[in-house]
DNA sequence: TCGAAGTGTTGCATTTATGCACCACGCAAT
DNA sequence: ATTGCGTGGTGCATAAATGCAACACTTCGA
């Protein structure tokens, strides 16, 4: 069967004359040049160079068979840059995997902002901690809390998430009591992760820990409902009105974000638009990450 | 850049709906099929299947694809078939590769025949002791006078050579001389292959060494010219009227001479009809190649 | 004649692609 | 709820493809 990409090396010869010259072109080794033109020959059970000093000339059946290949050729490069031309106006879909978390107040504000300006792209959001498969495409960019990001991946930290501790604001009036806010109880993670260790730990006061939710999301609607003391991200919390951050009211660097994709997409100018674009509206965020936009 | 190989795989997971199911129309494993999608989308830096529990979904764009690469499938089939329909039709060019000494009255015959029966096949006979390379086309077919030949070939022993001595016609009256014959002298092949060793050695007289003359062929010519005694196979010393078996007259199975193709031309019909004639014809020159077609 | 520059080919090391065995998941039947 | 059968995907071993360095050959110019 034959190997319909030797077809490329067969034109690149019959157009160069050389398999060094040809090699050049392909941007491979000449000996592959070569190799690929053996293997398509003895595929076909023909001939279809001579080799000379002078390099390769094409037999009878080459220039017949050159004439057919320059036309599919032709409409192959249409198909490509019709399809990747398409990435590079701007238009279709970009899937974009995150933590839940990082999606409302935070992200999407921006995605909505994205998709004004560029109408013909479809943003799809996978939500997920999972690490998808960004070399099937199962998502285009990724955002990641991570220290550290696989080394196949490219991308760049765009902000350090700081977290604080809240309290429901229904039960904000109860501050004043002396000794009441040291009665309280953290909303606990899991077995494991049941009181805070650093800044926090340090920092603020020492509460017994009390049930096992573990999903912030979750947990800031359980604060809400007056079941504890919550650790919450800044940028999550501090724009809820409905919680508020208790005595010292200091923020704890603790999470790096990071943007990531796929090294082939860096010549998606589509991805490459959002990823752009998406760094620079964080940037403008970085406040309210780092827990600075916090009033009392 | 695209691997236009992959088109294969891109047509027949539409058409087959699963990867598995299309990993066996393309007989390859499963996984491979996967592989080469991915790759493929990536390329193209566009989605082309959901992948389901059911198996693969087009995409709408894959839908757009597969139009334009059943086409393209098409107009290849059709080269491919032209190509190696031609193979089939018995025309078109065979390359031979063989040691001159095979050429002349032994193969030379035959070879005159098998163009008679198929008049659109060209042979190029290429003279040539030097391993040609079959995988590159150099030649299509090798006659090799080899013990065995090597692995990566396929073929068959279709004779093994027998090798007499023999002096000229001119000086053939004098055999009746006693004493005469014992004073002439072998002609010489190289400094180490001075004098012969075998059964020639041991049942012919021994002759002195002269001259060297590592040819057959020009041993041949050598001998009709007075020379000296010529160790020459029979298949081509017997039937010159200038050359004469001398007492006693015997001679030697010496060498296996082998007919050769790659592997991969075991398919192509003009090839094999070739190999098949040829062994059938040297097989009915079978009495002269073995000595046994000498007449006193 | 010799050396330089071009050509293609060979052998070996390295990289990439493929196959195999196993796993995860969804769906239907029991 | 469990099992069986289909699907796709992962990790590792193996095979194939490619790159590199060296070589062989031809041609041209000094």
């Amino acid at each position: 069967m034959l190997n319909w990409d030797d077809l490329k090396f067969f034109l690149a010869v019959c157009r160069a004359g050389s398999v060094r010259s040809a090699a050049i072109t392909l941007k491979v080794n000449h000996t592959t040049v070569s190799r690929r033109i053996n293997s398509f020959e003895l595929a076909l059970g023909q001939r279809l160079f001579e080799r000379t000093s002078q390099g390769y000339v094409k037999t009878k059946l080459a220039d017949e068979i050159y004439n057919e290949a320059s036309y599919l050729e032709e409409r192959l490069n249409t198909v490509e840059r019709k399809i990747i031309g398409r990435d590079d106006e701007l238009s279709g879909d970009i899937r974009v995997t995150l933590p839940e978390i990082l999606a409302t107040e935070l992200l999407m504000p921006g995605f909505a902002k994205f998709c004004h300006l560029y109408p013909e792209i479809d943003i799809e959001i996978i939500e997920s901690v999972k690490e998808l498969n960004l070399a099937n495409r199962e998502a285009d960019v990724a955002f990641r809390i991570v220290k550290q990001p696989p080394d196949y991946l490219v991308g760049r930290k765009i902000a350090v998430l700081h977290r604080a501790c809240y309290l429901s604001k229904k039960l904000a009036h109860k501050l004043s009591e002396p000794g009441w806010l040291e009665q309280q109880n953290w909303i606990g993670w899991t077995d494991k992760l049941r009181k805070p260790i650093g800044l926090i730990a340090k920092e603020y006061p020492r509460f017994s820990s009390k049930h096992k939710i573990a999903n912030a999301q979750l947990q800031s609607i359980a604060c809400k409902e007056g079941m504890g003391i919550a650790i919450l991200p800044c940028f999550k919390a501090d724009l809820d009105d409905e919680l508020v951050r208790i005595p010292p009211y200091i923020s704890e660097a603790k999470y790096d974000l990071w943007i990531l994709s796929h090294p082939d997409m860096r010549k998606n100018n589509k991805i490459q638009s959002f990823v752009r674009f998406m760094t620079e509206y964080l940037a403008n965020k970085n406040d309210l990450i780092e827990g600075r936009e916090f009033t009392r």
